[in-house]
RNA sequence: CGGGGUGUGGCGCAGCCUGGUAGCGCGCCUGCUUUGGGAGCAGGAUGUCGCAGGUUCGAAUCCUGUCACCCCGACCA
């Protein structure tokens, strides 16, 4: 795209389909199927048609340009990996089956990488060997492959996908910070320019490993991740969030046995009892990773997050149901009092505040209330151990959290010194000893920042692009093609704005005007100019603005000049 | 991985239950007409019916296996 040149769109392979592709579910999957932006290969992976690949280099480079202006280089690692890297880091076993593996004609163990931080690690390990060396910012803009249990949506959840990856070394907490905070203020650059409504949140940082992590998450009605958020500023991923929850004590003060026959879910019991959910305590039997039984207790309206159990209890599992006949555990009717033996209890901290109890009475048809800790049972432990929700509370302020849903777009992570560590990446400080890198990475999901801003940004008639990354920013519709008044007028019109460098487009098919219409719709062209006959004669153009759906007339003669300022107007929106 | 579903011309689908010469719409090609919101008429081309076996005189259709794709679920008691 370094040359500014006319798109005819009778040369452009750019096929749009009038009907909905069978497989697609999301405004951004179907639109971009359908206008000739993307075409699937195989189960999430899709090949990008050239006006997908000029909306992706577009992003690519506001990606670039935000990266390079916080002083990150960019490289470029492969995508093939050799296995003993990760036997290195000790993630050959642990990232599991999403790691696509294969083997080379030597028997030598290969993976496709679904992120670096093996590769950068072991290069920066060589090259990088003094304090007087730090910090450095790499990042590469590449594509990615992760085998997913299930790819769906296009291309908000690919098994190959186009991600910028960004790692830092440091040689200081404080250091780390400060590259993080740069690379936050980055990304939420990056989400404006893209025209993304988004949200920062505090997020969980997975696979990847290390402490704070945020993501920003374009929100989307569509979107996999489901976030809390207050008016405070709080926001967070509910896999995430630690947040102040709700409970309603038993109104019995003693320990009360209740008949409750064939009650054996916290909707049942609620309703028998006549009180909300989160006035019940939910039990969960587990067994440790030496198979020992935890139980854990958590309010009633509330789930357990895998994760957040998973620090407490590392590599928990979830009884079976003949195990808990084994331990002799009543499913449906557990509770604290009067566990068998050996069953330890970990409790989610918000039950602190409730004093008596609503739970199971380990005995079939039989539930406790007024049941109290330390009088009538014993906690071994305390955690937070929930998913959060909306209507639960700020801890910043209190009030009630809202939900809303959203597309994982990029997520900053301060890694410290997990790889380093493992890797055996260090230089030499000041005093001469040797200290393991600290490290921070940073991931922006390039294609699926295309598809969010689709999602984003659509009618019922087709995508309507932000400028920032339109495949074009204006298209030109003569209505007759052939014509000795028309075309001529069009030709000029498209030549003068792409010398005056607007990306133009010519829709010089010999197409009904119909057809152009629904495709310059479908398309998203953010300024559409028709050139009609009579227009013409009478030295007019039309223009439409795909955003708005307003139409003007304009003087033919003054059209390149109003539409380009117009457009670079349109363009200064994104920039900030 | 568990459950459900679908593979038939480029795309979307019918036909399958009840076996008997493979059909429709869109698209494509030719011609004429039409030309400001996915045109009309006429003519035409295009199918190993996902793949491999089996049953049968005969299989898109029945049976077995297999592959691919789509949807739901995947520890939520």
């Amino acid at each position: 795209m370094s040359i500014n040149k006319v798109i005819k769109m009778s040369e452009l392979y750019a096929p749009t389909l009038k009907e909905v592709p069978v497989e697609a579910e999301l405004a951004s999957h179907i639109l971009l199927l359908r206008a000739g932006m993307i075409r699937k290969t195989a189960a999430g992976v899709y090949t990008f048609l050239p006006l997908g690949w000029r909306s992706l280099h577009k992003i690519e480079d506001i990606v670039r340009e935000e990266m390079d202006a916080i002083g990150s280089q960019e490289i470029m690692m492969p995508a093939l990996q050799p296995a003993e890297l990760w036997h290195e880091s000790g993630r050959w076993n642990d990232y599991g089956p999403e790691l696509m593996r294969l083997v080379d004609r030597h028997d030598r163990g290969f993976c496709l990488g679904p992120t670096h931080e093996e590769l950068i690690t072991s290069l920066v390990r060589n090259e990088l060997r003094s304090y007087k060396q730090l910090p450095v910012s790499l990042y590469q803009i590449q594509v990615k492959f992760r085998d997913e249990i299930r790819p769906r949506f296009g291309l908000l959840r690919g098994r190959e996908f186009i991600m910028k990856d960004a790692y830092s070394f440091h040689t200081s907490q404080e250091s780390l910070q400060e590259h993080y905070d740069q690379m936050s203020h980055a990304y939420g650059r990056i989400c404006e320019r893209l025209g993304l409504e988004y949200r920062p949140v505090d997020a969980d940082s997975g696979q990847i490993g290390g402490k704070v992590s945020t993501e920003y998450m374009a929100l989307a009605d569509a979107g996999e991740a489901e976030l809390v958020y207050c008016d405070c500023g709080f926001a967070a991923d509910v896999e995430a969030a630690s947040v102040a929850v709700d409970v309603i004590e038993s109104d019995a003060t003693e320990l009360t046995e209740v008949h409750t026959p064939g009650i054996g879910t916290i909707a049942a019991l609620a309703e028998f009892l006549g009180v909300p959910e989160n006035a019940t305590v939910k039990a969960l039997s587990v067994k440790d990773a030496d198979g020992k039984p935890v139980v854990f207790f958590i309010p009633g309206d509330h789930e357990l997050n895998d994760i957040k159990a998973s620090r407490v209890l590392p590599g928990f599992d979830l009884l079976s149901d003949d195990e808990m006949l084994d331990w002799g555990l009543v499913k449906g009717f557990m509770g604290p009092v009067g566990l068998p033996k050996g069953v330890r209890v970990i409790a989610d901290e918000s039950l602190k505040a409730s004093k008596y109890w609503t739970v199971g009475a380990n005995k079939k048809d039989f539930h406790f209330k007024g049941a109290q800790c330390g009088r009538d049972f014993t906690v071994d432990a305390w955690a937070d151990l929930i998913a959060a929700k909306p209507g639960d509370r700020c801890k910043e302020c209190g009030a009630v959290l809202q939900g809303a849903r959203g597309i994982e777009v990029s997520q900053v992570f301060q890694l410290g010194t997990k790889y380093s560590t493992a890797m055996g990446a260090t230089y030499m400080d000041e005093d001469g000893r040797e200290k393991p890198f600290i490290m921070g990475c940073y991931g922006v999901g390039v294609s699926r920042s295309l598809a969010a801003v689709v999602e984003q940004h659509n009618d019922e008639y087709g995508i309507i692009w932000p400028i920032s990354c339109a495949p074009a920013e204006v298209a030109i519709v003569p209505l007759t093609v052939g014509d000795e008044i028309v075309a001529p007028a069009a030709a000029k019109l498209a030549d003068a704005l792409c010398a005056a460098g607007v990306e133009v487009v010519l829709d010089d098919r010999n197409e009904r005007a119909g057809v152009k219409f629904n495709d310059a719709d479908l398309y998203g062209w953010p300024f559409q100019v028709v050139l009609g006959k009579k227009g013409i004669n009478n030295g007019q153009v039309e223009l439409k603005i795909r955003a708005t759906g307003e139409r003007k007339m304009l003087a033919i003669d003054e059209a390149a000049a109003l539409i380009t300022s117009m457009v670079e107007e349109e363009r200064a929106r994104f920039v900030h």
